[in-house]
RNA sequence: GCCCCCGUGGAGUAGUGGUUAUCUCACCUCUCUCUCAAAGAGGAGACCGCCGGUUCAAAUCCGGUCGGGGGUACCA
């Protein structure tokens, strides 16, 4: 149900204030499947406007985000295109100009009043103090305005509202209304000849030439002000048109909160570090206000372009579930494919101090080997990539550096002791090459039928003495992996704790 | 106070006049089984915020009401 048939043009314009928030990214990454769905163009700009806030260090996070998820831009910030700058720090000179041409014309005046002033206004007059900026004003005189700056007051530039509501078709909520004298006339340029985000946003939107303004509830209410802003802007042809607006629905944490900057897993880094995986991460992030199809929750980035559309945007609130994200990822890690999630694991257990090397193609041929047979066993029982270290661990330390789990040990029952003098008596006769299809029937024979103890409390024991864990791969190719001699080792150091 | 948005099982979600109200995750049980997963089978859980109206018939249309959220900056 398109209304405007000219080629899309979205963007995402980030502030780059603190570190990424899923909110955001979600919101980045509905601009970017828009784009990629209708084959328009994916625009990045920086909104850094306001330097008491703005750091490098975020932009830098910024880039590192989109970069690491594979949110690709057409145009923008390190990449450049036919309407840079992209970083609003970098075109101040133009909101100048654009400010001048909405002062001559009319649309926007200069206002000396101070906000004690406008609240003493407003309880003098009766009326309640918190109704914002009263348009005193609007109709200044030469006199007035030079009587003003003569007692050394710099006026701001204020935005002239009509007295008529303001409509626009919302591309989630449809039509939505402000009522007219709902919202007061606002400031685009400080005192200090500052512009403001309420200026500078439309003017660079209308610059660049974006169709679609797809962004957080958050600004619904600032959309009316815009609309004034981009009709003032297409009658001093600044603009062609106004864009369409759509906008996504709250990211939600615990109880009925906003996902605050200040909730752990509102931090994209985070994710990242615990062992999301991009598609895994994005997968879910699309889930929040968006599905593919009432039947199916998991998909590939392409598969999501091939059917997003932001009329299918749900605008009801979306609750961040860490458990649902993690169900999704788990499933993207076992659609992987082997040789690729094995690759994945190693700046996880390099993170962890298990192996030298950062990446695979460095590793040394012991570990090379032993990640080429550990990870087929732990694709399918990991939820997050980090848990790898967890898993696999074991094989990485030396037989005196492995930690047993103490709640682990404790949960051992009495007979472990005599399981570990039988297991250790029985493996010693195991062939050096100490294959599963050996121990296993080994062990069979002599825990299960000759001690006649049931094989979960058979095998129990010595999973602790060789992982350090109650839970683990599998046994037998665990010991497999590690060898006659480190798992007789480590049968022997268990033994005498017990 | 004023303005705006939202309201379907624990979470997400399908469903715009007639269905035993959809599916996914989570949860419970069972099967498999050396642990944990995976896989398979089954189960519990919402009368669609509430009230009234229209209609033979409403989660779906209308009115009202309550609840939650957001905005109301010389922040974005």
């Amino acid at each position: 149900m398109s209304v405007s048939s000219a080629p899309v043009r979205v963007r995402f314009c980030p502030s780059p204030t603190g570190t990424p928030h899923v909110g955001l990214i979600r919101t980045c990454l509905f601009n970017w499947a828009y784009a990629r769905h209708t084959g328009g163009t994916f625009v990045f700009r920086i909104e850094d406007t306001d330097p008491a806030r703005d750091s490098d260090e975020s932009y830098d996070q910024l880039l590192d985000a989109l970069r690491w998820l594979g949110l690709d831009w057409d145009e923008g910030v390190e990449v450049g295109g036919p309407y840079a700058p992209y970083r609003q720090s970098q075109r101040m000179d133009r909101y100048a100009d654009v400010a001048a041409q909405l002062l001559a014309g009319g649309y926007a005046y200069e206002s000396f009043s101070t906000p004690e002033e406008v609240e003493a206004r407003h309880k003098a007059a009766g009326r309640d103090p918190k109704l914002g900026y009263d348009g005193f004003d609007r109709d200044l005189t030469q006199e007035q305005k030079a009587a003003y700056r003569a007692e050394g007051r710099a006026p701001v530039l204020r935005m002239r509202m009509p007295d008529t509501d303001v409509t626009f078709r919302d591309l989630v909520r449809g039509p939505v209304t402000f009522r007219a004298g709902s919202v007061p006339d606002y400031v685009i340029v400080r005192g200090t000849g500052h512009p403001l985000y309420t200026l500078v946003n439309p003017v660079d939107d209308a610059a660049m030439k974006i169709t679609h303004v797809l962004r957080g509830e958050d600004l619904l209410s600032s959309t009316p002000r815009q609309v004034v802003l981009y009709r003032a802007l297409v009658e001093l042809g600044l603009a062609d048109t106004v864009p369409q607006f759509g906008h996504l629905p709250y990211v939600m944490g615990e109880g009925n909160r906003k996902l605050s900057k200040r909730d752990p897993e509102s931090n994209l880094f985070l994710h990242r570090e615990r062992g999301f995986t991009p598609e895994g991460l994005l997968n879910y992030l699309a889930l929040l206000g968006w599905s593919i199809a009432p039947d199916r929750d998991v998909f590939t980035l392409p598969e999501l372009t091939e059917a997003f559309d932001i009329a299918d945007v749900n605008p009801n609130p979306a609750r961040f579930d860490l458990k649902k994200a993690e169900a999704i990822n788990a499933a993207h890690l076992r659609q992987l494919e082997p040789a690729d999630f094995r690759d994945r694991l190693v700046p996880y257990l390099h993170q962890a101090g298990l192996v030298p090397a950062a990446s695979y193609a460095d590793l040394e041929t012991r570990d090379r080997a032993l990640l080429d047979a550990g990870a087929p066993l732990v694709q399918e029982r990991m939820t997050l990539l980090g848990e790898v270290v967890g898993m696999l661990g074991f094989l990485f330390v030396a037989d005196a550096d492995l930690a047993v789990d103490a709640e682990a040990r404790a949960g051992l029952r009495e007979e472990a002791a005599t399981v570990l003098d039988e297991a250790a008596r029985v493996l010693e006769q195991v062939p050096e090459s100490f294959l599963a299809a050996d121990t296993q029937p080994a062990l069979s024979a002599a825990l299960v039928e000759g001690l006649g103890i049931k094989p979960r409390f058979a095998f129990t024991p010595l999973r602790v003495a060789v992982t350090g864990r109650r839970v683990s791969p599998p046994l037998f190719e665990s010991m497999e992996l590690l060898g006659k001699a480190s798992t007789l080792a480590r049968i022997a150091a268990l033994r005498t704790t017990l």
